[in-house]
DNA sequence: GTCTATAGAAGGATAGAC
DNA sequence: GTCTATCCTTCTATAGAC
């Protein structure tokens, strides 16, 4: 009552999502109650039922507009004109470390709850997925065929540069040693050795 | 009464892991009953409490377990003498993915399920994961040091190894369009490449 | 060593008042 | 738009029979 003056559907729509996605990535989907979230929203359990029809729709809701997030930002990242000495795979190397980072706990539901996601909805977030990978094939293939990169597999090398650009997430922290723009560098460095084979087989004995 | 003649307790508590591992990489610790792992295992949900004292422990145990199991494994595995051409790191990586590619359901709960630990347990964990990760980067630096690596940074390197190492397990399938030997050679490729950093500059433009 | 039965707590979701 | 109250289900863990 004394409430409802200061309400606002809008935003505790958008309140719910932050609240589920914090103790989503802490706890886990399946360790979240309703009654949780309310909590940490300010509302009642009931309450809750008036922005999501379901649980499961609030969670394949928050990794559906995380992957459109993803592959949108980078629409809009790729767009940018390129400075000159730059190649689109430090692009993407900067562009992932720091939008994951940025993201971490819809990041750790990306990855860790698409096992509690019914069959329906997990297609639909994998194909987006898919679509995320194929973009840095692609990166990948073009440099190739430019005689810039030389690859062990095309499709593994980008499998495994996201799982090592995605890993940062795991360990980073903002008192670290390392500044986001430092970390950047480093795998930028290590990506650059990845992809240069012929250059890795010179070295070996 | 029929079943008591052929039961065994050692066994029983085998087969109890055995069912906890597959339902809890599959569902996710906090999404699987006692009634589930006791219908996997072919007794009535009370029966476990003869093998664990409640769920935690029976998750605590399974990592503990693959950690113990993943540190002994390299130690017999490092005790080889090397054949001659063959690197450390060759070793390492070929080692880490055919150790994960066997155990995918209790690496995926090693990853995932650390938040469903109690502190306490939790800590234990972390520490063994730890001393893992120390092992590989022991051998990046023992190659530095030897001049036959040339790394971005150390510890990172060993970060971004095992990243992209344990990603295997998230794709790979049997009938997939490649072996586990060639899928060992195409990582221990990029990995060549990833620790040959001088290389890979003199590659840039 | 395993079963049945159950205590006691907590879960998702809905109904109806305000 | 939110609350209170509640239905019905399911959960972990225990007690006691066999």
């Amino acid at each position: 009552m004394a409430r409802k003056s200061g309400s606002d559907g809008k935003k505790t729509a958008q309140v719910l999502r932050a609240a589920a996605t914090r103790l989503f990535a802490q706890y886990g989907y399946a360790a979240v109650s309703m009654r949780q979230i309310a909590a940490e929203v300010g509302v009642q359990a009931g309450a809750l039922y008036l922005y999501t029809p379901d649980k499961q729709t609030l969670l394949f809701q928050i990794m559906d507009r995380h992957m459109d997030d993803l592959l949108q930002a980078w629409k809009a990242e790729s767009e940018k004109p390129l400075p000159v000495p730059t190649e689109r795979i430090e692009q993407f190397v900067r562009f992932h470390i720091r939008f994951h980072l940025d993201r971490v706990d819809a990041v750790f539901i990306a990855y860790m709850e698409l096992r509690n996601l019914e069959k329906e909805n997990f297609a639909k977030i994998e194909a987006k997925r898919r679509q995320y990978e194929g973009l840095l094939e692609k990166i990948l293939a073009d440099g190739r065929d430019a005689g810039r990169f030389n690859l062990c597999d095309t499709k593994l090398s980008a499998y495994a540069i996201i799982a090592m650009l995605t890993g940062v997430t795991t360990w980073y922290r903002n008192d670290g040693r390392l500044s986001v723009d430092k970390i950047e560098e480093i795998y930028l460095c290590m990506v650059r050795g990845l992809v240069s084979r012929g250059a890795a087989l010179k070295n070996q004995s």
